[in-house]
RNA sequence: UGGUCUAUGGUGUAAUGGUAACACUACUGAUUUUGGUUCAGUCAUUUAAGGUUCGAGUCCUUAUAGACCAACCA
C-alpha cells in the first residue's frame, strides 16, 4: 500500500512558492547559530530541517555564524559547531559570519539615518527601558528622538570612531513608541561595546543588534526561506521593516516550534550553567543533550536524523518524550552493534562436571540481525561469572533464569542445571554449582532439551575488567525549567552517573573509542574516549527494553 | 489593561469541507539460544458553546486554556 506523503507547513509554503515561481524556483536556507555555546539536540532539529529542505528541493544551505555580540562568543564554539554539523552528516554550501557584513550593516545604518528613520539616543539603558512602556501601555518618545539628520549622522560616525564609552549612546530605529508590538517601539540597532571580537578583533567598537543583522544577512546571502523558532514571531515585523526600508532582497522569515524533550533542558545559557557549576564534566558529558554529549554517549548521526524526522515540524508548542529518542538509537544500534557478553554484577558459577584446567573456544555470532557480521571466538571454562540477578533461590512464577534444580542455556554454550549453592558466613551467595548437559552445546545440540531461559556469562580466568559508566536522566522532573518558583538545578538527579567495574569477554580488548556494542541482555555501550587498553571505559548509551516485571510473577 | 501565536489519544505528527490515520509510550498475546528483535492486538465521539453546510477536526463567532513580547542577548 502506498503511504501518501504529507507536507509540513514549511514545505507547503515552499511548494507554493515553487508553483508561483518566486525567486525563480530557488530554495536557499541557512543555519544561523551564535557561537556562544555548544549545539544541542534542539539545534539538530533545526539543522535537519534547514539542510533537509534544501536537499529535498534541490537548493542550498549556508552555515552562518550570528556573531554580533563579541563578549559571549568564542572561536572554540565555532569549531565545535562546524564539527557537530558535519558529524550529523551535512555539508554547507557556504560558510559566512554576520561579522563579514559589519561594514555593509554600518552603511545601511547611515541610509536609515539619512532617511530620517534612525536616531542616536543618549539615554541610559534604564531611561530607555522606562520610556518603553509595557505590553499593555504605550511607551513615550525619547527626548533625543527629534535630532536632525545631520546631528544623528555626526554622532553615529563618532560612535563608530570610538569617541564614546560603552553604554553612552545607541542608534535606534524611529518607528512608533506606541506600537502594540513592543519590538517596534524604536528598537535599538547599534550599541557601543569596546570589546575584542573573535574575528574582527578591535576593528569595531559598535556592534549591530540581532534585529539589525539577521534579516540583512539573510538578504545579502539571498536566503529565500529564513527559518527560526516561535519566539522570533514578533521580530518578523522588524525583519520586514528593515528589508523594506533598505530596499534589499526580500528574504522571508518563517517560524516553527522548537524541540523540547522530557526530563531535559534545552537552553544554551542553562547548559553553560551546568558546565560552569561543575554539575557535569563538560559540554560533551554523555548526560548532556548536546550533540557532542550524545555522540560521546554513543548516539549515531543516523539515529538523530531519524529522531528529527519523527518529531515533525509544526507551530504548536511540544514536549517530546525522551523514549522516542531512545527508540531511535535502539533501532539503529540493533542493526549495527555487535553482541558481546559482559557481567556487571558478578557471582561465580562453577560447572562441576567440567574438567579443571580445561578450556575451549566457542564460536558465537556477532549479530543475529546481520548475517554479514560474522562470528567470534569466546573462551569457555569451568568457572564463569554470571549476573547475580540471573539466579534466585526462591524464584517467583515465570522466572526463566537459574534456580536450584532449574535449567538454563548459557548463551552460545551449554545447557546447565543448578545443583547447589555455596554461601559465605553472612549468608550471601558465594558460588553457584551447576553441571552441564552432555551434547547440549550450542549449534550442535543433541540433548533434546528445551529451556525457557538463556543467560549471558564470562569465563572467569579469561575475563577482562572494564569501567562501565551507567547514565540515568540528568533531571528528575519531566520539565525542569517549567517551574516559576524553582530553579532547574533543584531537579538535578544525584544518581545520573554510576560507575561500576564489570567483567567483559576478552574479544573486547581491542575495542576502539566510539565503537558501539550490545552487551547482551543488558544495554548498548560505546567505548569512551577516556578508554585505554589498561583501563577500558564504556558508556552506557541506552538499556535494552526489559519486558520482565518480577512484581507480576 | 494591549498585541501575536497555538489548541486532534499518555506523547508527537497527519487527515487541505466527505470513513479521525501513522509513529512512539503503556498494556495483552505469539515467536525467539538476548524477558532484546520481529509479528499481531488493545487504548480518541478532535478544549467548550453556538453558527454556516446535505455534510465540519477543518470555515465563521464567542468563550476557555497555554505560549511569546517590556535584554545596549540571540
Amino acid at each position: 500500500m502506498e503511504v501518501k506523503e504529507t507536507l509540513n507547513f514549511i514545505e507547503e509554503i515552499i511548494e507554493e512558492d515553487l508553483k508561483k515561481g518566486t525567486h525563480g524556483g530557488r530554495v536557499h536556507t541557512r543555519f544561523p547559530p551564535e557561537p556562544n555555546g555548544y549545539l544541542h539536540i534542539g539545534h539538530a532539529k533545526s539543522i535537519c530541517l534547514n539542510f533537509g529542505l534544501a536537499q529535498k528541493y534541490g537548493g542550498k544551505t549556508n552555515l552562518r555564524f550570528d556573531d554580533t555580540n563579541p563578549v559571549t562568543e568564542e572561536t572554540e564554539y565555532v569549531e565545535s559547531i562546524r564539527n557537530d554539523v558535519r558529524w550529523l552528516g551535512f555539508q554547507w554550501d557556504a560558510e559566512y559570519y554576520a561579522s563579514d557584513y559589519f561594514h555593509q550593516l554600518y552603511e545601511w545604518a547611515l541610509v536609515l539615518i539619512d532617511k530620517g528613520l534612525a536616531y542616536v539616543d543618549d539615554s541610559t539603558s534604564e531611561e530607555i527601558a522606562a520610556l518603553k512602556g509595557t505590553p499593555t501601555s504605550a511607551g513615550k518618545d525619547s527626548p533625543f528622538r527629534s535630532r536632525s539628520i545631520e546631528e544623528n549622522r555626526r554622532l553615529f560616525v563618532e560612535m563608530k570612531e570610538g569617541k564614546y564609552p560603552d553604554g553612552s549612546r545607541v542608534l535606534r530605529a524611529k518607528i512608533d513608541m506606541a506600537h502594540p508590538n513592543m519590538i517596534m517601539r524604536d528598537p535599538i540597532l547599534y550599541r557601543i561595546k569596546n570589546a575584542a571580537h573573535h574575528r574582527t578583533g578591535n576593528k569595531w567598537c559598535i556592534y549591530p543588534m540581532y534585529d539589525f543583522a539577521h534579516g540583512q544577512s539573510d538578504s545579502i546571502e539571498k536566503i529565500t526561506h529564513s527559518i527560526c523558532t516561535l519566539e522570533f514571531i514578533p521580530h518578523r515585523a522588524l525583519y520586514d521593516w528593515c528589508i523594506d526600508n533598505l530596499e534589499i532582497f526580500p528574504s522571508r522569515q518563517y517560524e516553527f516550534a522548537r524541540l523540547n524533550l522530557t526530563y531535559t533542558i534545552m537552553s544554551k545559557r542553562k547548559l553553560l550553567e551546568l558546565v560552569n557549576g561543575g554539575h557535569v564534566k563538560g559540554w560533551d558529558d554523555p548526560r548532556m543533550p548536546t550533540i557532542s554529549g550524545l555522540r560521546r554517549r554513543g548516539f549515531t548521526p543516523e539515529s538523530i536524523r531519524e529522531f528529527a524526522k519523527r518529531v515533525g515540524v509544526a507551530k504548536r508548542e511540544n514536549i517530546i518524550e525522551v523514549q522516542l529518542l531512545e527508540y531511535c538509537i535502539r533501532e539503529d544500534l540493533n542493526k549495527k552493534a555487535h553482541r558481546v557478553m559482559a557481567v556487571m554484577d558478578p557471582v561465580k558459577l562453577v560447572i562441576t562436571n567440567y574438567p579443571e584446567g580445561k578450556s575451549e573456544h566457542l564460536t558465537i555470532e556477532n549479530n543475529p540481525e546481520d548475517t554479514e557480521s560474522g562470528t567470534r571466538e569466546v573462551p569457555f571454562s569451568r568457572e564463569l561469572y554470571i549476573e547475580r540477578e540471573d539466579f534466585m533461590e526462591n524464584p517467583p512464577k515465570k522466572y526463566f533464569r537459574l534456580f536450584p534444580g532449574g535449567m538454563v542455556r548459557l548463551k552460545g554454550a551449554y545447557i546447565i542445571v543448578c545443583d547447589s549453592v555455596i554461601k559465605d558466613d553472612s549468608g550471601n551467595i558465594a558460588e553457584i554449582h551447576c553441571s552441564l548437559i552432555e551434547n547440549s552445546r550450542s549449534g550442535n545440540d543433541q540433548s533434546g532439551l528445551t529451556v525457557k531461559g538463556t543467560i549471558h556469562w564470562v569465563s572467569a580466568p579469561h575475563a577482562e575488567k572494564a569501567e562501565l559508566r551507567l547514565y540515568d536522566r540528568l533531571f528528575t522532573d519531566i520539565n525542569p525549567t517549567g517551574h516559576d518558583d524553582k530553579d532547574f538545578k533543584e531537579f538535578i538527579n544525584p544518581d545520573s552517573l554510576k560507575v561500576i567495574s564489570a567483567f567483559i569477554e576478552p574479544s573486547l580488548k581491542q575495542a576502539k573509542a566510539g565503537i558501539s556494542y550490545q552487551f547482551i541482555r543488558k544495554a548498548y555501550f560505546c567505548v569512551d574516549s577516556d578508554s585505554t587498553p589498561e583501563n577500558m571505559v564504556f558508556n552506557q548509551t541506552v538499556t535494552l527494553k526489559d519486558a520482565w516485571n518480577p512484581s507480576k510473577g
